[in-house]
DNA sequence: TTGTAAGCGTTATCAC
DNA sequence: GTGATAACGCTTACAA
């Protein structure tokens, strides 16, 4: 470089990065039809045709937060889990990030170690407003997060529950008719002494499949027993082999449902070392029918809460109401589906 | 509500959220006043207790747009990955999260797909700046990685590579050195046809892992035969499985090295299948050290390449770099360290 | 169709 | 220490 060179005022170029000023000047134009041009608002040809370049030549990228600021929305939605090591919640950001994806937002993820404290603390902080929406998996749903929900700062849509006293969009499995056709299933193929391995029973799926279990006996003609009701202190695959191996110790059940598909895997690993064979000696069902269960030997039998879809359909139903607000209130329930495989001891 | 009632200002209440002006009105201060004592900034301790008590009063909560546009950061870092739903990355993502967290910022997820177009993408949107910074997941920097991270928007630290003329902090494992001492291992055990069944190898890790795989045969003094090396066409349990299936059509190893764990689980399923035992015929090991390989059926011998550990170092050099830009580039290596499970035939 | 200008809610730079 | 006030980069009435 020249002294003879004209040296830009610093807002034209310079390492600066271009703004829509940069651009409009640039092009000659005010700020304003650079404005429209870049938000496909219906411009003359030649105003476009000039924008356009202009913007392309400096490489304009639009600022996120000068457009948040102004327009009032963020292009991002978050997703709020208890567990981003748990496949459930995997596929779930899988589905969600896919449909968010193609709709064009961004995807916040927050992982809250199913705290409850953590959970409302993210509700409050939707009044930052950082986010447009929230999708907030819940395993239960206090009287403290109804009223949370309730003033919530951005439209939230809830996997889990329901509770009647919410009024936020809602998506839930039916997880206790869930549990009672694996009972079905078990029963069926003649197994008597169907033992039960739930995750913590205050917890809105502990507490429904438990009911799902016991309706299944009851469909069968089995007496309830309680000593075969064995909780683990987390839904995750060791407290699972460890609930397994305290049942193992004092029971001899013929089958096992096991509230979700990490825990059965857990609870396969005990059965093996205490020398039982699946699903000769001990039939084995799961729940949720994540890719794991496919891949276990025996495979899983499991019954599929549909996480996938739940996950889909709730970011169609909050990207739904970010666009038309005033939607009434939707809660979708999404139907189990029994996946058959070996550990149930029917050849496949 | 009744008519003698004082009709208070759209601003100062209403069904309004709160602005920092709100508050200072109700504290009687002016706006840059509450705008420090809401900062922490020092001030007179009268006005610090009218402005917190106002702050309180409303509910208060500083809208995110709006301070990033000025302060010119957002309070967000983005980690961008091949898959969610692979636990490797999950495992990466909680601890990010974890260390994110504790240092007040929010994390933003984003799955690429192992999409170099994609990658691309990503960092050219740094221009938007809707995050201070970039933890990006690559098993391929191409040349075009190295020049969008030269002019990256904002700071972006890369896990994996690393390539010699990027600019960028750096976290790598030394997987080639990691897949040599699995095959001292299998070779120290007596094996002697080890197989190798490989990611795509036009990866990095692919790459590499092969080279340790032929480092390891030739320390053993084995012979080198490329029939023993067969290639999924992803780093997951269904390619593992076919690709140890044709592995097993034609040679009959005595051990088999795969590229992954999620690759093992897919080979132990097709090792099981053919009748093979494990690990009394075929002695397996995977890379990566996953939760599940702890699960499987003998238990997995892999090689823990720190995922977690990895993680954890990126977010640290971002956050320090995000705080201190002009530091000199670090390129952080983490040792591999070899985990001896059932599945290689040593009694644990 | 285009330009002018008024904010959006903060933070930062000044005088005082 | 505090208060005006000017940005930050953009969208959107409104007027021309």
């Amino acid at each position: 470089m020249t002294s003879q060179e004209t040296y830009p005022t610093p807002d034209e170029t310079a390492g600066q990065v271009p703004t829509i000023t940069t651009v409009a000047r640039l092009a000659n134009v005010s700020v304003a039809s650079a404005s429209r041009v870049l938000n496909g608002i219906r411009t003359n040809p030649s105003t476009l045709a000039r924008v356009t370049e202009a913007a392309e030549a400096v490489g304009y990228v639009p600022n996120a937060a000068a457009r948040s600021l102004r327009s009032r929305r963020t292009g991002q939605i978050a997703f709020a889990m208890p567990d981003v090591a748990n496949p459930v919640y995997t596929t779930m950001v899988s589905s969600i990030q896919e449909l968010a994806r193609a709709r064009g937002w961004r995807l916040l993820l927050h992982s809250t170690g199913a705290d409850p404290e953590d959970e409302l603390a993210m509700l409050r902080d939707l009044k930052h407003r950082f986010v447009d929406g929230l999708i907030l998996v819940s395993l239960h749903l206090s009287e403290a997060h109804a009223e949370e929900l309730a003033r919530a700062a951005a439209p939230v849509v809830v996997i889990g529950g329901p509770r009647s006293d919410a009024i936020t969009d809602t998506v839930h499995a039916y997880s206790r008719k869930g549990a009672r056709e694996a009972i079905l299933h078990l029963g069926g193929l003649g197994r008597s002494r169907i033992a039960f391995v739930n995750g913590p029973q205050h917890t809105t799926p502990g507490a429904s499949r438990r009911r799902g279990y016991l309706d299944g006996l009851r469909f069968c003609g089995l007496a309830r027993d309680d000593s075969l009701i064995e909780v683990a202190d987390d839904f995750m695959i060791e407290p699972g082999r460890r609930a397994a191996e305290r049942l193992l110790e004092r029971e001899r059940p013929d089958a096992i449902l096991c509230a979700n598909d990490l825990l059965a895997i857990g609870a396969l690993s005990a059965l093996r070392a205490a020398g039982r064979d699946v699903p000769g000696d001990v039939a084995l069902v799961g729940m949720d029918n994540i890719p794991l269960s496919e891949v276990t030997w025996p495979p899983l039998t499991t019954v599929d809460l549909g996480s996938a879809e739940r996950a889909r359909i709730a970011a169609e139903l909050l990207l739904d109401r970010i666009e038309t607000p005033d939607l009434e209130r939707r809660v979708v329930g999404v139907e189990p589906r029994l996946v058959v495989r070996a550990s149930s001891g029917v050849p496949v």
